[in-house]
DNA sequence: ACCGCGCTTCGGCCCGCACCGAAGCGTCCC
DNA sequence: GGGACGCTTCGGTGCGGGCCGAAGCGCGGT
C-alpha cells in the first residue's frame, strides 16, 4: 500500500520549460528532444535534464530512433490529469497578437492528448448524441457504429482495447464535454486522416478545420459558431 | 481568450508543505490556518504565506470567523484535478507503521473532496448500479430516489444544483469509478450523518467504517473485502 | 481595559534547482 | 574514415522561493 506524492508531480509540471513541453506533447505526437528544446526555449542540455525528470516521473515515455529520441505523453491518465489541471489553472493573459490567435485556435479545435477538443470537439460530441449514434451511457448504437465505420472508425476494435471505451472529457475552453476514451481517440485520428482537420504546426496542439471538414460537420448538424 | 498557465498551478501543488495542506483539505472540511500549519509541519508565518499563494491561485477559499480563518478547497474542479493528479503521481513508499496504517485506511474509505472514495466508495457505486437505483447513464431511477431518500439524500435537490448531477470519478486506489457529482456529495454527507462512516481524525481524508455502516453496506450487497 | 491567542506581514538567510557552456558518446552521411 | 549532428552528462553560477523570528493587528475572554 502506498500514498501518492502530489508535490513531486506538481513540481514536475510546475516548471515553465517543462510545462511548455507537456503542452506541446498534448498535441498527441511524439516530439524529438531538439524540438522540445525549441518549444521550451532552452538549450539542448537543459532540455535533456528536464526530459530526464519527466521520464523518471512517469509523465512521458521515450522511443529512440538512431540518434533521435522521440518523447511522448506516457498515457491517457497523464493527458487526463493535465486537462483537469487546465480547468483550475490561472489564465495567462495573452500579450501579443500571435498569442491571441493561438489561444483562439486552441479554443476552436485542438488535440487533447489523443482526441478532438475545443469548440469542434464539443459540437461533434453533441451531434453524435443528437443523432443517437452515441447513447447517454456512452455506448455506440448499431447505427452509430455503421456511420462511424464510414468515417474509418473501427468501433469494435476500440471496444476491445484495455482502456475506457468512451467517456465525456470536460473541455477546459468550452466547459462542456467532448468525447474521450478509445472511441474519441479513434475518431480524432480518423478525422485527421480524412483531411477534416490538420495540424497547425508540428509542435502545437492546435488543429485547423479544413473546408471539407467544415462542410461535413455542418452537414452533420454541428454548431461551429464561435460564442 | 486566454491560455492557461499549467506551470503556475503545478508549482502551487509542487511544494511539499502546500501539497500536505491540500491533501488534508481533500477530506472535505474547512480547516483553520493553525491546523494547516500543523499538518504541513511549518510555523504559522510560513503557513500564512503558503495559504496566501493557494488563495491567490484559486485552489482554496477562505472564511473568517472572528480571529480564525478557515480554508477549504475552492470547488469540485479543484478536487477533480487533484484526484486526477493522484493517478499519475509517483507512489510515496511508506516508511513507518503509522504511515502504513494511514495509507491502508485511505484505500479503504476516504473523502475525495466531497464524496466517498476508496474500496467502500467503489463498492457502494457498484451496488447502486446493481440494484438499478443508478442507471449506467448516471441518472437515478424512481426506485433509487425512494431508497436514497430513506438515507436522507434529497435527489431532486441534488439535481437542481449548478454542478454535474452524478458522474463516475476514477478512484486512484481502486482504479475503478466511485460516485461523484452533486449526488455523490449528498450521499457522502448522508452516510456520515447516519453514522455509517466517521472521520478518523479532524485533518485527514481517511474515514472509518462503523459497525453499523458495515452491516448496512453488506446488507446492500457491497463487497468490502480487501484485495 | 488588559492579556492571550490566531493570524499576517516583513526582512534576512540559505538551499535547491534551472540555466549555461564544455566535453563526450553514438548515429548518420558523404 | 572523418566530420557533422543529436543528445546526454557534468561542473559551476545565480536566482527564486521556503523557512524562520520578530513585530503588528484584530478578536475573544476575563
Amino acid at each position: 500500500m502506498h500514498d501518492t506524492d502530489l508535490a513531486a508531480v506538481g513540481a514536475l509540471i510546475g516548471d515553465p520549460s517543462r510545462a511548455r513541453m507537456l503542452d506541446s506533447l498534448m498535441g498527441g505526437r511524439a516530439l524529438a528532444a531538439g524540438e522540445l528544446a525549441r518549444v521550451a526555449r532552452v538549450g539542448p542540455s537543459t532540455a535533456s535534464e528536464h526530459l530526464a525528470r519527466l521520464l523518471a516521473g512517469g509523465l512521458v515515455e521515450v522511443v529512440a530512433q538512431g540518434r533521435h529520441r522521440y518523447y511522448r505523453i506516457a498515457g491517457p491518465a497523464v493527458g487526463e490529469a493535465l486537462e483537469a489541471l487546465s480547468h483550475v489553472a490561472p489564465p495567462r493573459p495573452v500579450t501579443t497578437l500571435r498569442e491571441s490567435g493561438h489561444a483562439r485556435a486552441l479554443g476552436y479545435a485542438r488535440t487533447c492528448y489523443d482526441h478532438l477538443a475545443g469548440r469542434c470537439g464539443v459540437a461533434l460530441h453533441d451531434a453524435l448524441l443528437q443523432h443517437g449514434w452515441l447513447t447517454d451511457a456512452y455506448d455506440v448504437t448499431p447505427a452509430g457504429a455503421a456511420a462511424l465505420a464510414g468515417w474509418g472508425v473501427d468501433v469494435e476494435a476500440a471496444r476491445g482495447l484495455r482502456r475506457s471505451f468512451a467517456r465525456p472529457c470536460l473541455d477546459w475552453t468550452e466547459r462542456r464535454p467532448h468525447l474521450a476514451g478509445a472511441l474519441g481517440a479513434g475518431l480524432g485520428a480518423a478525422l485527421v486522416d480524412r483531411g477534416w482537420f490538420e495540424p497547425r504546426s508540428p509542435d502545437s496542439r492546435a488543429l485547423r478545420l479544413t473546408d471539407r471538414g467544415r462542410d461535413e460537420l455542418v452537414g452533420l448538424g454541428c454548431d461551429l459558431t464561435r460564442p
